[in-house]
DNA sequence: ATAATTAATATGTAGCTACATAATTAAGTC
DNA sequence: GACTTAATTATGTAGCTACATATTAATTAT
């Protein structure tokens, strides 16, 4: 009498992962079709099959049709990332945030950042640079440009008050972005407005954001030492 | 007779993404229940709840039972990392993947070592020490503690010709793992067995991993200067 | 009024059927 | 034998029903 109703899902998938961890189906192997797994487990099909989607979203197995499902031969770390807004991030660890614009103006873009955007040609657009702070200390130090083609309402808003970070992730949704990391030295100007000396290294999070192809903005966010980037598992 | 036959789950989420993006629904709102789109759009619910999931994965969308699906108020960037094994990573680049063990030995780990497998009594583990070359140049460090009473089989593995790297995550899957990034000076040690100044700035890769509760290894990539990690979007 | 209980409701899951799609395999054809 | 075409097959998607689950809202009891 203490038959389990169904198998859910979610036991689905860890029998089925439990078989690829303990080697019953090492890598490279194919697995049963889905008919067959859920006749063997006594559940419909279509619970393998959410089961698999879950497993072949974490990378843990490959699924072609008419081909089947295979145990992926070099398995890859699948992480998550959630960046937040900077402001978040800093109240979410029980800090004061803080902020401050350092410099807001109009130039030609360097070729480097017009090559990010994917422009072929050069354009005017807004610079912003501006440090976040978090228990009164710097931050993030964040370096800015702002296609104000793309965005024009961003003339109208006081970022002395509001920083672009949060107005643009607030008021300008994006449908496609660029995410990277690296690690720099920190220039002499860097350094003055982190406070810190120079030639330390900073973990920088570089994004890119585009509204169709139009882009919108491309920051560099300079992260004081000791930073960390931690994947959301 | 150009009438789609019916709306796929992709489409559904497209349109309901669109009216997130121009405002129709705003940060906040609350969007109509999935039965009520799937009216509107003349589809059954459970496409609906397909798309919804999928807006919900990306971060987009709040769902809750009872509660209905609300629009993030602060939406975050989400993103996904992928993490090959470093032969592949290199070879993908298309240069020429090279590996030297460096060091192997035994030791009592260190209590930063032990509390980041979230263990309360530090124990004896391998330590690996080893160079990844990409086009004979190094390219990553990994600076590795292996528990050999969970990896016993380690012992028996020649890591003068196989890295640690690759025997693991091709005969050892785990079931948990942290990551992490962060940005280091290169020490004395460091920089010279990445043939780098003393003092740059390096990426660093940090990986503990786990099957169940038993902890499997932690590894400390120090990237060659110049590294970038990129989403996988 | 406040707390505990109950009802109502929106999403989540499981099962089933039918058909779509991609990819491989087999069968023809020149 | 090489090339094209057709059949086969495993996964993917859409639709439907029924029920589960989590929460909120309403109701009743104290």
């Amino acid at each position: 009498m203490n038959s389990e109703p169904r198998l859910s899902w979610k036991e689905v998938r860890d029998k089925i992962r439990a078989s690829i961890l303990d080697r019953t189906y090492a890598p490279g192997d194919k697995l049963p079709r889905d008919a067959d797994i859920a006749e063997t487990f006594g559940c419909a099909r279509s619970t393998v099959q959410r089961a698999m989607r879950d497993l072949s979203d974490a990378g843990l197995v490959e699924r072609k049709r008419k081909g089947g499902t295979h145990v992926r031969t070099d398995p890859v770390t699948r992480a998550t990332l959630d960046i937040p807004i900077t402001r978040r991030e800093v109240e979410r660890r029980g800090s004061v945030y803080g902020y401050q614009l350092i410099d807001q103006s109009f130039g030609i873009v360097p070729h480097e950042v017009a090559r990010k955007f994917e422009q072929t040609e050069t354009t005017e657009m807004m610079r912003v640079q501006a440090l976040h702070l978090a228990d009164h200390k710097p931050h993030i130090f964040e370096d800015r440009w702002i296609c104000s083609d793309t965005v024009p309402e961003i003339l109208n808003v006081d970022l002395t008050r509001e920083s672009a970070n949060e107005w643009l992730v607030r008021n300008k949704p994006y449908t496609r972005f660029d995410l990277r990391f690296y690690a720099i030295s920190a220039d002499t100007e860097t350094a003055k407005i982190l406070n810190i000396e120079k030639g330390s290294a900073l973990l920088v999070i570089e994004r890119t954001t585009w509204i169709g192809t139009s882009p919108i903005t491309l920051v560099k966010a300079y992260t004081a030492p000791g930073y960390e980037l931690l994947t959301s598992n």
